[in-house]
DNA sequence: CTGAAAGCGCTTACAG
DNA sequence: CTGAAAGCGCTTACAG
């Protein structure tokens, strides 16, 4: 079409897509970039995508983008993706992971790169080959795919140490509804790391709701009486949104904060510093976790938007086991306020 | 190539896309379905769209999905797209419009629409012909466009009433820093309309931030000496993340609400009912947003997924003027809560 | 009802 | 350095 004003489609495609070195003349290159610039040509990608089989755009697959924590995980991964590729987001409903039908769909679009937060066994069952994957906030799937996710560990036993310094002798713990790895290492390394600390755990597996504050907050006036009746007096919550509701709830039921109940979260979104009292809570980065997905696609296949040094494969840094050191792991850490 | 397990291309495009009636034998339906199942066949994306000139995705454009407000328009619009249309979204930094860059990207998906919330001139300037649009909260913008909007001056007709009922005769706004129009529509009802009930409307123009609980208990500290100083007893936030901000502030600095100041906002997030106090606040329903907007996209273009009658050209339920009339207007309402 | 064939708009060896 | 040509995997008239 854009020949018209040049000469030849072979040489426009080379112009367009910057694979000229020594392969067009500059005259060519000047009439070509004239013409696009007249006829506000652009690429038709559906094309593009079927002649090289391969798209430009990356999706993020992520169960509930309400939740303020993806807002700092997808400011990640536009950073790092650049201009060269097109991030484009997937939702599923609040609290569901995506179905077959939605992944076989999503494969079928021809994505540079699938970014997976937090999926289930399903998901990953169904997932059909062929696009690059990257799985995010994942913990114990670091075998079935190129994996990004938090060190959560730090983080919590710095929690659990600080609430120990305050006195605490038993904690409760507000789940997470959504059935996602993260979720249970939490409650796992929570339970273990108390139990090491000479800490009571007081489990109710029944205690837990959807990342909302009003779910969080329905769940804690139900649970409380038997919290309190069993000693607690720290509540550590799956997330800040969790513990926001929990704030809320305990300031209509007249319980003290941290006076009577000290309550944690994780994530520290931005409304954390400022709620009352000021949440404590385990930093989890978002951005860093949204660059190293980016980063673990790019490994993954030489995606790099301009080529920079030819993939030079890492040295182990161990002879133990590489493919378990490459793990990507973002620190989380905590942060502590008023309300703990 | 999945012909392999039955016969001739043309017949599986005529059975995987449902279009069998009266042009396929049951016996080759059947057999293409069984070697479907077997071979796990997917029908490419890419190439179909290329073949069919456009594809079944539905974009989503919207400046900062980190709003839960969002999180509802969503959910209406994939309720009302249903399955054969499949919804992505694209996002922009954080109070940033898209690019006319970005658009072309998002046009040379070919989309069978392209939803954008709150769009600002560049945008529709840059905006190359081809995608069926829709503008959702755009007011002003019904020209350019098909649109959706909310029809905020019932709601706020209310708020202004609810607040002089209350006693109140200064108010100010905390307006939002995103120049959309639906912010500056806020902003001259509620002047206009304090203007009619004899309220007094002091403005403070300089006194905004963007949509983020956090920005606007700054702004909140650093005006509410002039506020105060001019006798404003009620503060209405242009967005209920506002709110959240001066109430988390106003707690700080010891300023009772609502029996020193009233605050309202924008919204009615889920949060809103549990904040302390309860926040007052005009509720604007993102779900019948998305829901609406998909209407709107599906009567431009027979995008309806059963064909259900052929496109009836509504009749005009006046004479005045009909393209007026149809651009469909959600209702905003008041929700009076503890705040004010 | 069915298959052969053209065409969607690009990209990429390939021969000059 | 340049253009003619094949091919990406589908869909859709078209002729049987």
């Amino acid at each position: 079409m854009a020949e018209r004003a040049g000469t030849s489609t072979a040489t426009v495609s080379l112009v367009v897509n910057g694979k000229t070195a020594g392969r067009v003349s500059q005259s060519n290159i000047d009439r070509v970039l004239a013409a696009v610039q007249e006829l506000g040509y652009v690429v038709d990608h559906t094309a593009s995508s079927l002649a090289k089989g391969t798209s430009n755009i990356v999706i993020l697959v992520a169960p509930d983008l309400s939740n303020p924590f993806y807002g700092r995980v997808i400011s990640g991964i536009k950073a790092e993706l650049g201009n060269e590729y097109q991030l484009l987001l997937s939702v599923t409903g609040e609290g569901r992971n995506p179905s077959a039908a939605d992944v076989h769909r999503l494969v079928a679009l021809r994505p540079a790169g699938l970014l997976v937060e937090a999926p289930d066994d399903e998901f990953l069952r169904d997932l059909p080959a062929g696009a690059p994957l990257v799985l995010l906030d994942a913990p114990g799937r670091e075998t079935q795919a190129p994996t990004v996710n938090f060190d959560l560990r730090g983080g919590i036993g710095a929690l659990l140490d600080h609430l120990a310094s305050q006195g605490h002798t038993r904690i409760g713990y507000l789940d997470s509804l959504t059935r996602t790895e993260t979720f249970e290492l939490r409650r796992k390394l929570i339970e273990r790391g108390a139990a090491e600390r000479g800490i009571d755990y007081v489990a109710i597996p029944e205690a837990a709701s959807l990342i909302s504050p009003e779910g969080a907050a329905a769940e804690f006036v139900r649970y409380w009486p038997r919290w309190r009746d069993a000693g607690v007096t720290a509540l550590v919550c799956a997330t800040d949104s969790h513990a926001y509701g929990v704030l809320g709830a305990a300031r209509e039921l007249g319980i003290r904060v941290p006076d009577t109940l000290a309550v944690t979260g994780f994530d520290n979104l931005p409304a954390s510093a400022i709620v009352s009292p000021a949440l404590t809570t385990v930093e989890l980065p978002g951005e860093a976790l949204g660059r190293g997905a980016v980063q673990a696609l790019q490994a993954q296949r030489g995606m790099t938007a301009d080529a920079v040094d030819p993939v030079e494969p890492a040295e182990p840094r161990s002879a133990a086991d590489p493919a378990r050191l490459a793990v990507p792991l973002i620190g989380a850490r905590l942060i502590v306020r008023a309300s703990s």
